[in-house]
DNA sequence: CGCCTTAACTTTACAATGTAAAGCAAGTCG
DNA sequence: CGACTTGCTTTACATTGTAAAGTTAAGGCG
């Protein structure tokens, strides 16, 4: 029975994804529950998987999801910058603030192996940052990542500086950058960003 | 009673952070199971829990372990060069080689939350590999980087270059870079990971 | 309107897991 | 030789994922 008395929620499926990603920011990755995501949304503990199949199915559309508002959050950075350098960098801390904002949603979407990479939708999802990547590179170097050893190497560069940077900050690493606030911290990450990107 | 007949094992909990480590490269971190490991190491299924109290314990020790064999694989590399820029470069390589060869345990010991983190043992393995990180530092910009500004960003920017790499190679991505074999690789890490260190 | 079909959930059931507590075996020290 | 202690086992129970069967409501068709 539905929280609000009816039998027939309406969006379950909505719901369970919004309560999904609460249980998961709550209790991270390793204690997701189905049940807790049930207990949530008001419903029987089954009735996730009767919508998802299974635990793999739940998480796997929560990242596709994830991966779809990562790549807004970037865009919206970008589009704050004119210059390809600047809005390459724009991507990286909007990379940033999504991890920082959303850790364990990063986390799944990056480093779990509880997602079905064989799904559709995820695997879409995923393809159109990493595009979105290999365009910054190409605005940049003026050089495509799939045809030029350079470019290649640029994109390589990029993306771990970035993804390392969020990997840290997200455990609270290092603490010297962890105690800047605002505009300090995003001086500094602009500077180090910028050291991964071609020459300027 | 152990697989051998004794009923006191003789070193039950080495042999049990041994088996912890085969079942979580196998497994993942997050389908690890203690049932699991007293399987492996044959003993009842309450044994790890009697040793290490619950599951954080058993983990958070493995991970002390492992950040003390991270410490020792990083050295090992540093030992052959001469260079501080050469040793900075090739402790960047052994954290690779660590994370490459053990990608579960890395996993575990960079983005768990089930260590516990207030564990005197974790906590000193893990700042002798922060203090190499320093040192390397110190020796390449000849600052140190709770000391100096620049340092301090030169230490953010290696860390978070090499630990980025570390994640997405785990992960096998990019595709590009996994292809490579090798010297190959080996020499577009060293030109990757150069960016963000100090200038020459 | 009343019946039938089907989709959306719930209920029931079960095996696997973590952990607490009590029990038992075997070395150790008096 | 007997009590103590340590190391492991047994038993027990709450929580979890998932399968399967049951129940409720919504919509189409006569």
């Amino acid at each position: 029975m539905a929280s609000d008395g009816r039998y027939h929620h309406g969006d379950l499926r909505a719901a369970l994804l919004r309560e999904a990603e609460a249980e998961l920011e709550e209790k991270g990755v390793e204690a997701f529950s189905l049940r807790g995501v049930a207990k949530r949304a008001g419903v029987s503990h089954a009735a996730p998987a009767h919508h998802f199949g299974d635990t793999a199915g739940l998480l796997t559309a929560l990242a596709a999801e994830g991966f779809a508002r990562f790549l807004a959050v970037k865009e919206a950075r970008m589009a704050q910058e004119s210059e390809p350098r600047g809005r390459f960098i724009a991507a990286g801390l909007g990379y940033l603030d999504f991890a920082l904002a959303h850790p364990a949603l990063f986390r799944l979407m990056f480093a779990s192996a509880r997602l079905d990479w064989t799904d559709p939708a995820l695997c879409a999802a995923g393809e159109a940052v990493f595009d979105l990547l290999g365009a910054n590179v190409l605005a940049t170097r003026g050089a495509a990542p799939d045809e030029d050893e350079t470019a290649r190497l640029d994109l390589v560069a990029a993306w771990a500086m970035v993804h390392g940077l969020a990997e840290l900050m997200i455990a609270g690493r290092p603490a010297a950058l962890m105690a800047l606030r605002g505009d300090e911290r995003e001086a500094a990450l602009r500077g180090i960003i910028g050291r991964a990107l071609p020459p300027q």
